[in-house]
DNA sequence: AAGATTTGGTAAAACGTTTTACTAGTTTTA
DNA sequence: TAAAACTAGTAAAACGTTTTACCAAATCTT
């Protein structure tokens, strides 16, 4: 019943060709290894009636290239991720390669887990939004001349391509447009880690502040706290404390989410009176009452940079690339939450 | 430089044992196959301290057998998609399968293509939301014996396995919470599809409308029309026209935020009045004022479900398993934009 | 006309496993 | 004590490709 898929060997057979011969026209080189152009047609047609496909198992140990692209994220399920995976997925189709996607939970182990599973699967490269531990596994992936890309951040002492924002100005630029719109005591909460985005994120912040003669108001959370009471008791202190805090600016868009929701059972008209700003878009911002003030991360141009680089480095013959450190400017989108009310 | 990795071959060398020995004994088959606990565990020993792996291309080729799983879903940028997606790789990871995403935008002409790549890459198994057309392509999967399961949608002529929800229950108890909350001119909006799970929306809608002796307000908008001004037009249209409704149930959550947008640049208090109920939960869905009342799929069963089947089917000898039509229940979560105002 | 080159291919090794079929030696059975 | 059964393995084929090395016949060169 089920029967078997053919092979080469079956059309060796039925054209009376030698494998070899089948293998080179298959593989364009026809012409090259001076094959016969009745031959070449006779192949081409008979693969096309049987709708012949190599098998790509097969290819892949010979070759010892799968065809396949890693992407590993944070969190799948999380809206900047899973767009940026749609970006990705449409581009590496297009040049027939694969993408597995998967989460690392910013977490360590679950990152080198997965590092090692992929490599044994022999994927042709990597493209990683790094958890904070894992510099030495990404430096033995390199040492094994496997591709990888970097996205959202990077280490500082490891020279890897990798494609991030500058969110240094992107802070800083959302942090003066509270300012400019007349907040005087501006909150900035964010994860505690020692990560190069979030910590140019900081930065960036204070430094606006302490430009402008205010005073830093920092809250960061560790990571696992975000979505348990100890972090909503922390951010709603913050809020509704004795500090007098005019304004948030957030670092990342679950910290967002988590204290709009907490402001909404707290006391919902605080949100017209506390003036927002928020790393990462999302649909909704626009659709909130009141809008909320986003720094929109690229991200089309984010995955468009990504696959360019890594194409780059699968293409090359041998020679070393030099390193690329693409930097991509985010977009301020001023919206209702971040006027002075 | 880049040294490779060792094979069976190599430890087969260097303890002087052959290779199926070896083999025999990575597999737990030692006991079973008479091996000796003295070359049971040098072998053990000697695959721990180079940290061997064994090659799972060639195991794939050799086997048959890829241990990747497929998860076709319309778009993984899309959270109710990306969110089952993670849900999935979780389970599949603890099992030892990897799980290629992948978009088929609810195109026919992608989707054929796409299982035609994977079936040619010999993966395990296909968790797919099928788009209207491929039917076809389907029955073919199973025919070559291949483990398939269908998730949010089937074909009423088929027997596949699947998993959905029930939509007409779901619907009409939506629309019943509208009507219960006293209004009296309920719109639906939806997307034109054959497709089942919007026919069984539409027809919970109608049949709850029409028990109460209300009559129905339809709008289907086709699929591809929905981010464009075409689609917006024909909606704001219906919420802005003479018709007198008062109610919207939305079929499909980016119909909702759509709408939702439209709302807010038409003008931004008819949220209060108008009831609102939307299929698909989303955290904004809370945060939002009003609140948005939702028909939540249960993401987590529904996954686990998929995943469930999924490892039945794998698992199978071979005797045939009948067909698995699981039904799962949706959950209405009333919020602020169904009380009648 | 003999050596060199070109034409049009083919045989066989290799990638790294799994698995079937076999074996030489030892022990048990009757 | 000869046959049977068991022990502790091994050799080799197979999965479906790619690629290197080779070859015989035809043609060209001098």
């Amino acid at each position: 019943m089920k029967q078997k898929r053919p092979s080469i060997k079956d059309i060796a057979k039925a054209l009376n060709v030698s494998i070899t011969t089948i293998s080179f026209v298959l593989n364009g080189k026809g012409e090259e290894r001076k094959i016969s152009k009745e031959v070449i047609k006779k192949i081409e047609d008979y693969v096309e009636e049987i709708n012949y496909r190599p098998n790509q198992v097969a290819q892949s140990l010979r070759t010892g290239k799968s065809k396949i692209l890693v992407f590993m994220v944070e969190d799948i399920g999380n809206r900047f991720f899973a767009k940026i995976a749609r970006i990705i997925e449409d581009i590496a189709y297009e040049k027939g390669y694969k993408v597995l996607f998967c989460s690392n939970e910013n977490n360590d182990k679950r990152s080198r887990e997965l590092i090692r599973v992929f490599h044994e699967r022999q994927v042709d490269g990597f493209l990683i939004i790094p958890s904070p531990g894992i510099k030495k596994d990404i430096e033995n992936l390199i040492k094994s001349d496997i591709p990888v890309v970097l996205a959202d951040r990077y280490f500082e002492d490891l020279d890897v391509h990798h494609v991030v924002i500058n969110n240094y100005a992107a802070a800083q630029n959302a942090t003066q447009h509270l300012i400019d719109n007349g907040y005087k005591n501006i909150a900035f909460i964010s994860i505690d880690t020692q990560q190069i985005q979030m910590k140019d994120r900081a930065r960036g912040y204070r430094d606006a502040v302490q430009q402008a003669g205010l005073s830093p108001t920092v809250l960061e959370l560790p990571f696992e706290e975000i979505h348990k009471p100890e972090g909503k008791n922390k951010i709603k202190a913050l809020l509704t404390g004795s500090n007098g805090i005019d304004s948030v600016f957030f670092s990342t868009n679950y910290l967002t989410q988590a204290s709009l929701e907490i402001i909404k059972e707290l006391d919902p008209k605080l949100i017209y009176d506390l003036g927002i700003v928020t790393f990462d878009d999302n649909e909704f911002f626009r659709i909130n009452t009141p809008s909320i003030t986003a720094v929109a991360q690229p991200l089309q141009e984010l995955g468009e940079e990504l696959m360019r680089i890594m194409f780059k480095l699968l293409k090359k013959s041998d020679k070393e690339i030099p390193v690329i450190k693409s930097v991509l400017d985010a977009e301020l989108l001023p919206r209702e939450s971040s006027k002075k009310k």
